[in-house]
DNA sequence: CCACTTAAGCAACGCTGTTGCCAAAGTGCA
DNA sequence: TGCACTTTGGCAACAGCGTTGCTTAAGTGG
C-alpha cells in the first residue's frame, strides 16, 4: 500500500498475477489446484491462468499433478508448485544460540543446523560464524548438487531498521548499534539478505503456514516479550520498523517499575510472576495485553509462542482465553476470538526468518525489499 | 491488500494510475502539478501520464492551469483538478445531531447544515431526517443546478458492520441493533451509500488533508473516547470493521469497573477525570494509552480531537505529548511522536465521512465498496 | 537571428489479458 | 460399439495498456 512511486506497467501487472498464481499453488500444497480453480479464485479468466501457468511451467516453477476425477467431461489437470525449483536459508540469532534451516519453496526444511552462540562477541565474529553456518546448511542440503539459494533471512532480537538491514539499541548488546549486518552478511555469503525482528519473522512463517487465518497477533514471551502482528492478510512493521513493541504496553499505571524506565509493563509485570512460579498470574497479565490487542485492531487470532510459554502452553493459552472470552462476553460479542499455541519453541523463528525471502515470490509482504549482494535477483522476472 | 479475487487486468491497471494521478492533482491543491512532476511522483513514463492526463481531461475531471517559470527550454504546463466534476455528501448522525455537509472533489464544503436529532427515535424516522438533510444540502449547493453528487457517506457512533452498512449493539440505542442502514438510506435517497464509525470517518477525513502526514492515529473524546487508525496508508478497519476500541483499553489492573463491565478502561479513568475537572489525570490516562499505541503500532502521529479536547485542546496536547515524549526518552529514541489537536470540533467527522465515498476515486481504502442504490455508479469507468 | 534546451504529442511497438473458436478427453445412453 | 453431450484447455485474432523513437512547440541566451 506504498502510496510514492507506485505506477502500474504491463511488468507489475505480470509479474503481480504470477506471484498470485504462485501463492495459490503453494497453498495447495501436494495435492494441488486446477486452472479452472485458480481462475475462480483470482478473478482471471482461465485463458489468463492457462497463459501464466505456461509460463510458471516454462520457468520450472510448477507442473502437472495428475487429473481431479471427471464431472461428466475432459477431468482437470491438476498443478503443483516445484518445491526444489527455489530454496532459503532462515537463520535466527538469538542472544545465546544460532539456529540456521534450509528450506525450500513449499516452506519445508530441507537441512538445519544449531549451534551455541555469544551474541556479545565481536560483530564481525558473530557473522564469520553465521556465514559459515549458511554455507554449511547449503551444502548439506544434497550432496555437491549446487541448489538454488535466492537469499538469507535473518532473525534478530531488538529493534532495527528492516529496510537497510541495521541493528539499533539492541538490550545489553551495545556492540550492535549501528552494525550493517544486513551488508556484511551479504558480502560474506554472496547472497542476498534481508533482516527483521524475530517475532515479525515467526509471525510471517505462521501466516503462511495458516493459510487463510486471517489477521492475527503472534505473542512471544520468552527472554522478552514481543508481538508480530500480521494485519490485512501482510506483515505490518509500522514506519520505522518498530511495531510489534509489546512488552512495555502500560497495563498497570504507576505499576512497578520495569527495566525499560516505564511503570506497570506488561513484560515486567508478567516476567515477574513467571519468576515467582505464578503461571496463572502472568497468562492473566498476558491475557490482558492481548485483549487490549484484540479489541483495537479486531483481529481474528492470537498465537502464543516462545521458551516460556512452551514450557507449559496449555496454562498460557487457557489464561489468555479467559481473559479474552471474559471481555468479549461483556461486549456482547458471540464468537470470541480464538488463542492458540505457536508450538515448535523457537523453531518457527528460523522457518519464519527464510519466509522473509521467500514471501516476496508469493505477493506476500508489503514492502519488503530483497537487496544485498545483487540488486533484486528474484526468481521471476 | 485483499488476498482473494484480487488478479489485475488492464482495466485494474488504467484505473489505478488514473486513480495514482488523481490523487496527485488533488493534492497538489490550487497550484496544480505538471506532467513531468507527476511522472517523477508515479514512477510513469512522462508519455504515460500525457495519455492518462488526456483522458482525465476528456472526462473533466483535470484541466490546464496556466504555466511554470521556463528553466531554459518549454515552460512546463500546470495541471489541476476540476473540484466541480464531483460532489459528495457527508453525514455526522451523533447521539444529539445532525451534521450535514456537501463537499466537491477536492474536499471544499460548497454547502453545510446542522440539525438537532434525537438519535433514540424510532430508526425509521431518523433516516427520513437524514434523507431529507441530504435533500436540502443537495439543493442548497447551487441554484436548480443538477450537481453530479456521487454517494452519501455516513458516520455513526459505536460498532457496526462496514461491509454491509449495519449497525450492531449500539450502546443505549437498542431499535438501531441489526437495523440496515445503508441500504434504508440508499433507497430513500436513490443514491450510493457507505457507512462507517465516526472516528474512522474523521480519520480518514484528516488523512487526506494532511498528505504525507504518514501513519497516524486520531484519538476521539467526547461523550465516549474511540480511535481512528491510519496505517499503511489507508484506513484500517480491521477484520470486522471493529478495529479502533479504544476507550475500553486497560491500563490499570484490577482498576475501577467502567460501564462495560471491565476494569480499568482508559474511558473510565479518563471520563472521571474529566467529570471532576482534572483535564491534567485525564490527559495523563489518554497519553498512557497513546504511548501504548504509538509503540505497538509505530506511527508517525497522534491526533487528538472531539468535543472534550476541544474544549481545552492545548491542556490534553500538552498531557498526552509529555507522556509519550518521557516514553520515547526512556525508550532511546531521538524524535518522539509529534501530537497535535485536530481541531473544528466535531466538523472533521462530516467531512471525512463525505470522503468515504471520495477517497475510492483517489486510489485510497482498500477494500471499501460503494454499493446501495445502483451497483458501482463511480465516475472514472 | 540562431543555437540550444525543455516539454509534449504522434506513430509504431511489445506485451498484457480477453474473446471466439476448435481439438481433446472424458461420461452416459442407445 | 457408437454417438451425443459435457467439460477442459490450447490456438489465433484482438483491444488496450505503457514504452520507445522521433517530431513539433515554445521558451532562453549569446
Amino acid at each position: 500500500m506504498n502510496r510514492s512511486n507506485s505506477g502500474a506497467n504491463l511488468p507489475t501487472l505480470r509479474s503481480h498475477n504470477a506471484a498470485l498464481v504462485l501463492d495459490l499453488l503453494r497453498v495447495a500444497g501436494e495435492c494441488g489446484i486446477s486452472r479452472l480453480e485458480l481462475a475462480e479464485r483470482t478473478g482471471l479468466t482461465p485463458q489468463a491462468v492457462s497463459k501464466i501457468t505456461a509460463r510458471l511451467r516454462a520457468e520450472g516453477l510448477a507442473t502437472d499433478a495428475g487429473h481431479r476425477a471427471s464431472t461428466g467431461g475432459k477431468p482437470r489437470t491438476v498443478l503443483r508448485l516445484v518445491p526444489d525449483a527455489g530454496y532459503a536459508v532462515g537463520m535466527h540469532l538469538d542472544r545465546d544460540e544460532l539456529t540456521v534451516v534450509l528450506v525450500d519453496l513449499a516452506g519445508a526444511v530441507a537441512a538445519s543446523r544449531t549451534a551455541p552462540l555469544d551474541f556479545g562477541a565481536p560483530a564481525d565474529e558473530v557473522v564469520a560464524v553465521a556465514a559459515y553456518a549458511v554455507a554449511a546448511v547449503r551444502d548439506g542440503g544434497a550432496q555437491s548438487v549446487d541448489l538454488p539459494v535466492l537469499g538469507v533471512g535473518v532473525a534478530v532480537p531488538g529493534p532495527l531498521d528492516h529496510r537497510g538491514g541495521v541493528l539499533h539499541r539492541v538490550t545489553g548488546f551495545p556492540q550492535w548499534d549501528g552494525y550493517p549486518l544486513r551488508d556484511a552478511l551479504a558480502a560474506r555469503t554472496g547472497l542476498p539478505v534481508v533482516v527483521d525482528k524475530d517475532t515479525n519473522a515467526a509471525a510471517l512463517g505462521l501466516a503462511l503456514r495458516a493459510a487463510g487465518a486471517g489477521d492475527f497477533a503472534y505473542l512471544h514471551l520468552g527472554t522478552g516479550l514481543g508481538a508480530g502482528l500480521v494485519l490485512g492478510g501482510g506483515l505490518y512493521r509500522g514506519a520505522r520498523t518498530g511495531a510489534g513493541e509489546f512488552g512495555h504496553q502500560t497495563v498497570q499505571l504507576d505499576g512497578p517499575v520495569c527495566s525499560c524506565g516505564g511503570r506497570g509493563c506488561i513484560e515486567a509485570l508478567c516476567l515477574a510472576a513467571v519468576a515467582r512460579g505464578d503461571v496463572a498470574e502472568a497468562a492473566r497479565v498476558l491475557g490482558t495485553g492481548a485483549a487490549n490487542l484484540v479489541g483495537l485492531l479486531d483481529i481474528d487470532r492470537v498465537m502464543l509462542g516462545g521458551r516460556t510459554v512452551a514450557a507449559d502452553p496449555d496454562a498460557y493459552v487457557r489464561g489468555v482465553r479467559a481473559v479474552i472470552d471474559e471481555r468479549a462476553r461483556l461486549g456482547g460479542i458471540d464468537a470470541p476470538v480464538p488463542v492458540t499455541a505457536a508450538g515448535g519453541g523457537d523453531r518457527p523463528v528460523a522457518e519464519g526468518a527464510a519466509q522473509l525471502v521467500l514471501a516476496p515470490l508469493f505477493g506476500r509482504v508489503a514492502g519488503a525489499d530483497v537487496e544485498g549482494a545483487d540488486g533484486g535477483a528474484v526468481l521471476v522476472p
